[in-house]
RNA sequence: GUCCCCAUCGUCUAGCCAGGUCCAGGACACAGCCCUUUCAAGGCUGCGACACGGGUUCAAAUCCCGUUGGGGACGCCA
């Protein structure tokens, strides 16, 4: 048996979250079993639908590493098709026209909601309209609507994720299949697709699950094959609701320019509601393609957290080498005016040094941002609590100075040395080794936060480094009000 | 309201189907310690959950029923 599953948005808005979370799943059955993963855009509404929209969908499907294997099926060339299934319905039976107004429909069932039902149905004027009657309707030029007759009895599905679900035909409304304008709707647009598509297996949120029987109905009614069908969770806001706009960033696109990376993304949206059945969490695609398997799907809506999403993708920069990053972070450094292109001519090892020196500091593309400024501008400020903690006291003018000096004397500006140089002066002055490390860290990067302080007065070189503490100096004598 | 789905630490989850090895394991977050020149990273420790009530059973987080709670769907949107 070939696999073929879809992934099928509707190019109303950008890619959500979500919608993505449900590409993976797709994708992942898909190139675990060696079936077939299609894209189907569901663009049938027209007002809201766009081509821009398109493209975002299948540019932010592409950045998180997710190719398909046909052809996209555009669902509004799809039109004949559908209608098509739709006399076959009403030939055999299985749907009607319904002349009934619209408004009339609506105000009986606001009416009826208010006096206390707690639901309403079609009533069925037009079920079972006799020929003739529908013919002289027809005559009269009375516009319709058609509708999918639900039989009497229960469908019932055996859901991959939620195991058998019964419905009572009973309560399932006689919905409408083509609109009065000639158009078909959503259920019947999604049947007669996932046909032509081959679909074997439709596996899509939660929300869907009401209108499962509504399609397997239609699927009988036209004398198909029914798919299997797999109703994954939702994801949820922080306050356990389905995840939308006022929870923040939903869309896919904001996590990328927030400074995520694709691999980072795939590894939490599978983990969202899916679980190997183990303790491993940081999963690359090639693993994930290995290990995963729909039965290990969870029942329960997940809370997206961005926090453990920060956090693996901290991970994945740790082990990304320099190279990668920069691509990455390169786009971004342009933007703040930090770029130059010597990082990727005469200057290269150097800042091959500078990003893996920072990389396990870093959780976000940005991050690199702030933490990498001191060593690409002069601009150096320093930071307030910075400044309480390590430079009140004025003897570190005096300190910084005798550091000065023994620096300068320094042939070889390495590790071993400036750090050997450092401690013997602390010794010679008698004060702590770190009475004169942090004020030598303030002098270079301008905040009590960097890396190694002599891997940073190695990687900034002899003369910048002179030349920072040079300038702490003067800075801390005006501070001071030293002359 | 009706129908449907769900229910293990604050969050993501393992365990449940094939009941004992679970006074419930891992991860994120949080707190502390170690390492250490700071911050990260890393290591260690701590905090922290089987919604409730009935069954069934020698034994239930695991099976059954109910209650409560949460969510979703109830469009001539998709």
């Amino acid at each position: 048996m070939t696999y073929r599953v879809r992934f099928a948005p509707s190019p109303t808005g950008e890619l959500h979250v979500g919608g993505a979370r449900t590409a993976v799943f797709n994708w992942l059955f898909a190139r675990s079993k060696g079936g077939k993963f299609l894209l189907r855009i569901e663009d049938t509404d027209r007002e809201r639908s766009s081509e821009a929209m398109t493209g975002r969908i299948l540019e932010g499907l592409r950045w998180l590493g997710i190719d398909w294997d046909e052809d996209p099926l555009f669902q509004s060339s799809r039109l004949p098709a559908h209608l098509e299934n739709v006399d076959k319905m009403m030939a055999s039976g299985n749907a009607y026209r319904c002349f009934c107004d619209p408004e009339k429909l609506a105000a009986e069932r606001e009416e009826a909601l208010k006096s206390g039902a707690n639901s309403w149905k079609y009533p069925g004027y037009c079920r079972d309209l006799d020929e003739n009657t529908v013919k002289t309707n027809l005559e009269k030029g009375l516009s319709f609507s058609v509708r999918f007759k639900i039989p009497e009895g229960e469908t019932s599905f055996n859901d991959l994720v939620h195991g058998e679900t019964v419905f009572d035909n009973s309560n399932i409304d006689d919905f409408i299949i083509v609109r009065s304008d000639g158009t078909p709707t959503y259920q019947l647009s999604v049947v007669s697709d996932d046909i032509e598509m081959k679909i074997t297996h439709v596996i899509r949120g939660n929300d869907h699950i009401s209108n499962t029987p509504k399609q397997i109905l239609i699927y009988k009614a036209l004398g198909k094959d029914v798919p299997e069908f797999g109703h994954i969770p939702l994801i949820l806001g922080q306050d356990k609701k389905r995840l939308s706009k006022r929870h923040g960033a939903t869309s896919l696109i904001e996590y990328k320019e927030r400074g995520y990376l694709p691999e980072a993304m795939f590894n939490f949206l599978s983990l969202l509601g899916w679980s190997p059945g183990n303790d491993r969490e940081y999963l690359r695609k090639d693993e994930l393609i290995k290990i995963f398997s729909l039965d290990k799907i969870t029942k329960s809506g997940a809370v997206f957290d961005e926090q453990k999403l920060a956090w693996l993708n901290g991970q994945f920069l740790s082990d990304l080498p320099a190279e990668e990053i920069i691509e990455e972070i390169k786009p971004r450094f342009e933007t703040a005016g930090l770029w130059d292109n010597s990082f990727q001519g005469e200057r290269k090892e150097w800042f091959y040094n500078l990003i893996n020196l920072l990389k396990t500091r870093c959780r976000i593309l940005d991050d690199f941002i702030t933490d990498a400024g001191p060593y690409l501008t002069d601009h150096i400020h320093y930071d307030d609590n910075g400044v309480k903690k390590h430079l009140k006291n004025s003897e570190v003018i005096e300190h910084l100075s005798d550091l000065l000096d023994v620096y300068s004397e320094i042939k070889d500006f390495n590790e071993a040395n400036t750090e050997d140089v450092l401690r013997k002066l602390a010794e010679k002055l008698d004060i702590s080794a770190g009475k004169l490390i942090h004020p030598l860290r303030m002098a270079l990067v301008g905040v009590p936060v960097s890396p190694g302080v002599f891997e940073v007065a190695v990687l900034m070189g002899k003369e910048k480094t002179l030349e920072r503490i040079r300038l702490l100096v003067e800075w801390l004598k005006s501070y001071h009000g030293v002359k």
